[in-house]
DNA sequence: GTCTATAGATTGATAGAC
DNA sequence: GTCTATCAATCTATAGAC
């Protein structure tokens, strides 16, 4: 198990890449050297750089936004079972904690991350296409948990308020690589610190109150 | 006044062009092509397409930051007058209100609205680092602030959920332009609309208990 | 200051031998 | 599947005429 296969490598070498220098900058033989493998392997097993990072973006997307959906459905069950709303911060919970989790499983899923949280404000269309088809369907699944969890507010703000959520997670993400001003201490805050301290403040932030 | 001066009729192009396509992606011949001068133009008025950028982001985001410094300073100046806590609504009032106001202020402070909110997670040392450093001394005098309106909280906690505040803005002012999932009714809020609505959750997440 | 022309380097992609 | 060699296009930047 010692070497994995070319594909592979690609695979490992353009996530590093794209994430530490950004799309467009990353060359195809920077990627090849990097995996240590031949220029001309990419086009063979890809096709293009697009397909390259559309498959760079999958591999670790799909999984995580599987049990990211799992979560959810199980917070919904609860409430149904219970008979109750389901709670916000259970909702909020389902979503960002598998996200920070997933960041510090290993070097490829933490330069994933960096890759994802800068896919959305991505100005490339075809890039920026394929990271929003693989998140609009979970994303629509937590608004609709989110509605019935939060009955009594107008849908709009709900939406606003879940992407206020999306935006702190996202830029949190990327503070924890590259920060504008780091947080006094030397020492970051676990995967599962920093969730409840996100948690809380987007759950308070959900629930404030608002007159139309 | 009919027309601008070579030199800012390629910033306004530049400006354009990186907002919508991206700085690397961006040709020096596009911009010179869209700004109608000749392509040596660049190299002439700024030196590079380093500089260029550079001038782009300095020529509005120094105004803003005055701005919402100036705005900042009088929050701290009426607490003191009162001698009471400065508020954290208004805190955070100062910072997101005059940003969302600029951005409606024409089409290329749009453009330059977009730019920044990229700029945050760009890849490229050179480009993040022309915004961190304009942005450091604003966002250290807000953390200050901020400090005085909740001493009971850690700095560690504040800084956070500035971050978080910083986030949550970044992002809508992303989702008002290309959004993953546009809110439901087709018009969108208007600035001052959307500053209440960011506000009174940024207030909320900053005001939420914290158990050390 | 503005232009043409081009240098000099790098890119994504491919053809064809093995 | 993997390699070398290369094409064709694009890029930033600059030299030099006007």
């Amino acid at each position: 198990m010692g070497k994995k296969d070319t594909k592979e490598r690609i695979l490992d070498a353009a996530e590093l890449l794209f994430a530490r220098e950004g799309y467009h900058p990353t060359s195809l033989r920077a990627i090849t050297k990097e995996a240590d493998v031949n220029l001309a392997a990419v086009n063979y097993h890809f096709g293009s750089k697009e397909a390259l990072i559309k498959e760079v973006i999958a591999r670790r997307l799909l999984p995580l936004n599987a049990l990211r959906s799992k979560r959810l459905q199980e917070v919904k069950d609860e409430a149904q079972r219970k008979k109750q709303k389901p709670p916000i911060k259970d909702v909020l919970r389902a979503f960002i904690e598998p996200t920070l989790k997933f960041r510090e499983s290993g070097r490829g899923a933490r330069a994933f991350v960096t890759l994802v949280g800068r896919a959305i404000t991505e100005p490339d269309d075809t890039v920026r296409n394929i990271f929003m088809e693989l998140i609009q369907p979970l994303f629509r699944q937590m608004f609709e948990l989110a509605d019935e969890s939060l009955p009594h507010l107008p849908k709009d703000i709900i939406l606003w308020r879940l992407h206020f959520a999306i935006g702190a997670l996202t830029h949190t993400m990327h503070c924890m690589d590259k920060c504008i001003m780091p947080p006094p201490g030397v020492e970051q805050p676990g995967a599962q610190a920093l969730s409840s301290i996100i948690i809380d403040y987007a759950a308070a932030g959900m629930e404030s109150a608002h007159e139309s």
